[in-house]
DNA sequence: AACGGTTATAACTATAATGGTTACAACGAA
DNA sequence: TTCGTTGTAACCATTATAGTTATAACCGTT
C-alpha cells in the first residue's frame, strides 16, 4: 500500500483519527455443487437462443470463465444430452427439450458420488446389534428419501423451466 | 495491530465508520457427511442400550476415534436431542424417540448450512433473457425437491428405526 | 496452405470440509 | 487424590470445487 500518497483514499484526508470497523461473515454453505445449476443455465441458452452458441458465449452469460463452461459441456456430451461441432464451434440439443428433465441433468453432472446422495459410515462393530443393523436399514431410508428428491426433479423438463422465463 | 500508528492507517480518520461486510460462500459438498448417519447410530445406542453409554463405548460400536463422537455428541447436545453426564460419563436422551426424526438429527448435525441442498451459481448476466430468469425460476425448483426429501426423512422416528434392527 | 475462431484437455492454484488423531484441562464419584 | 470421562484445541492427510493459464487439435474461410 503506498504509504505517503493515502491521504486521499476514498476522498478522505489525514486530518481525524481512524476508526475502521471490519466486520467478516464468513458464509459455509455445503452444498451441491453449482455444476448442477450451471448445466441448467448451459443447457436452457442452448435451447433459447437463435444464433450460435459457443462456450466463450455461454460463459459471458453465466458469467464465468469458458473452461468451466467447456468442462460442464463435456460431461452433457457424455451423457448424450448435447452435441458440440468442434472446430467451428456450436452446440445443439440431442433431445427435445421436452424429454430432458432436471433429474437428467442432474445425473449428468456427476454432482453426487455413486448415485448416493447420503454417505453412511461403514465398518461398525458387528458384535453389537446397533452396530449390526444401522447401516443397511438407515440406508434404506436414505434412499427413499432421496428417491423422493429425484422424483420431484424428474418432474421439470427443460421446456418447462423455460416456459417460465419472463 | 499497531496501536499508536493508526492515525494514518489507510489516511481515514475517526469522522468515519466504515464497515466492510465481506461474504465468503464456498460450496462444496460430494455427499452428506457420514456425521449424519454415526448421529443416528449414536442415538440408537443410547436408546437401545441398557447400560452406560459413554464416548468410548460408542466409538466401539461406530468403530471410529472417540473425539469424533463427542463432537458429534456436542452438536446433538446443542440441538437439544441428548445430555452427557461431564465427569462420571454417560449420556441421555431429552426426547422420546417417538418424537426425534431422522429430519431433527439431520438438521442437527448441520450437513447443510443453510438449509440449501442445492447450490446455485450467482452474478448471471442480466442482460440475457436465461441469465435474468435462471436463478430464480431454478431456485424454486430445487427447493421443491429439497423439501420432499426432508418430507420423507421427517417419517422416520428413531423408534420406528430401532424397531427394525434384527 | 495459412489464418482465425473454436473446442478439448492438462496442469496448476487457493480454499475449505471431512474424518481421524494427539494432547490436555476440567469434571465428579469412589 | 485418583481414575475414568467429557470437552476442546490443534494438527494432519485427503479430497472436491471453481477458476486460471497454456497448448494442441479441429475446421471453414481466405
Amino acid at each position: 500500500m503506498n504509504e505517503g500518497t493515502n491521504s486521499n483514499l476514498f476522498g478522505l484526508t489525514k486530518l481525524y483519527k481512524v476508526t475502521i470497523l471490519v466486520i467478516t461473515v464468513v458464509v459455509i454453505l455445503k452444498q451441491i455443487s453449482t455444476r448442477f445449476s450451471m448445466a441448467v443455465h448451459i443447457l436452457s441458452l442452448i435451447t433459447t437462443s437463435t444464433n450460435e452458441v459457443t462456450g466463450d458465449f455461454i460463459a459471458g452469460s453465466v458469467n464465468t470463465n469458458p473452461v468451466v463452461i467447456r468442462r460442464i459441456m463435456g460431461m452433457l456430451k457424455k451423457a448424450g444430452l448435447l452435441d458440440v461441432r468442434p472446430g467451428v464451434g456450436g452446440a445443439f440439443l440431442l433431445k427435445a427439450p421436452e424429454d430432458i428433465t432436471l433429474l437428467d441433468i442432474y445425473h449428468a453432472v456427476h454432482v453426487i458420488e455413486g448415485n448416493r446422495l447420503f454417505g453412511v459410515h461403514q465398518d461398525s462393530n458387528v458384535r453389537c446389534q446397533v452396530g449390526r443393523n444401522i447401516e443397511s436399514i438407515l440406508q434404506f431410508e436414505l434412499n427413499e428419501a432421496q428417491s423422493a428428491m429425484e422424483q420431484r426433479l424428474a418432474q421439470t423438463t427443460l421446456s418447462k423451466l423455460i416456459a417460465r422465463f419472463e
